[in-house]
DNA sequence: CCTTAAACCGACCCATAGGTTTGTTGCCTT
DNA sequence: AAGGCAACAAACCTATGGGTCGGTTTAAGG
């Protein structure tokens, strides 16, 4: 195989594989050689392409989790009609197990957020700048609804945005144990209540 | 002293510390010797009162956070008034910093949780006990406040519940960057908000 | 071909941190 | 007062896991 492909394709073997197994057990709670067996590499492959764990780890982050978040949370932001029923499919289709591999339910940002928060403040920059990014687009979002008519005036985008990101990522601490197909009906049952009560009131118009 | 009291003087100082500390820096990114450090005591001090490290946790988890759990989130829910304000009070102060130490921002059982549900399955059981007993005195509550007409009777008890423990556990990886002071305030108004949402509708009576 | 460098192998290094062991101090009982 | 055991000190052991390094294979170019 041509070399500069070769080397393309190792590295995506390398984060795919990562992720998955990080998604699993943790990013402190796994070793280099736990993905490695899995791919049959050495750890001289691995530092042939990564500098460090951590770097590795940066570049799981800025390919696959972004393009992830992106994919389930941001993109089908884009619309214009209204916004609460959108961002609800979003955030259930976010939450919905992953069949292609065996990534439990959905993603995992708010796992490694918690994992990083207090342990490398690098890596948690990269991660933070993933929700924040989730969060202009949330915000962006409900103003402009609020200006179709579909959100009351008096209430704070802001605040709804970071409720919003807040029962998203607290719930998926909740789905780790229990029922997750149950907890996870239950909380989208009652962010559509939530979202049903941030309508303007016609009548008082 | 006396043999007695000095012994459960030492385990005391060790668990509060222990706990301190865990809570700033995290279970695994915390060595023994960084709590011993602080209170001028060895590893023989520390191995002759505790089994193991694990072992010191859960001896923190059944004595120190069972405590401040019970008392910042369920007790002050023994009440035959509206429920939701007293809900909404109580998370309030659990979401206050601790004056009388540093330990930041109220309590730190989603950080806790997050770190053990990968990484060890005892402790997390220790962990998820406690959250649900916050949740059945929850669940308790809310359908007497049903019975006293404070909430709507087509609503699900459970479901409001776990949406509640679920921001209040995600509201505090938010809290850990940004403005903490500013996050909690918007996350406070809008709980407030879904509280009202929640009231029966008087005029459909 | 034959050199060169990328891609990779795997043994080795070494810092960390949980846990052990041996020894010492001092209260408490008899 | 003397033995004994609880409470601690501190040196030591050892598994783990990230990272290194010299060597080997393989593809690309002259």
């Amino acid at each position: 195989m041509e070399k500069n492909l070769k080397s393309r394709v190792t590295i995506n073997r390398l984060c795919y594989k990562g992720l998955d197994i990080f998604a699993k057990k943790g990013y402190y709670n796994t070793n280099l050689d736990d993905i490695l067996k899995e791919l049959e590499l050495s750890k001289g492959a691995f530092y042939h392409h990564f500098k460090s764990k951590e770097d590795f780890f940066i570049h799981i982050v800025q390919s696959l989790i972004v393009q992830k978040v992106y994919g389930l949370l941001i993109e089908p932001l884009n619309t214009h009609e209204d916004p609460m029923p959108v961002i609800l499919e979003s955030i259930e289709k976010a939450l919905e197990p992953n069949k292609s591999n065996e990534m439990v339910y959905g993603f995992m940002l708010a796992d490694f957020l918690t994992e990083f928060s207090k342990r490398n403040e690098d890596i948690s920059r990269y991660l933070k700048d993933v929700v924040q990014m989730w969060e202009v687009n949330l915000v962006s979002l409900l103003k402009k609804g609020k200006v179709d008519g579909y959100i009351a005036r008096h209430l704070d985008c802001e605040g709804i945005a970071a409720y919003i990101i807040a029962s998203f990522l607290g719930i998926r601490t909740l789905m780790a144990d229990k029922n997750p197909r149950q907890t996870k009906y239950l909380y989208l049952q009652q962010l559509k209540h939530y979202f049903s009560s941030l309508k303007p009131q016609l009548e008082l118009i």
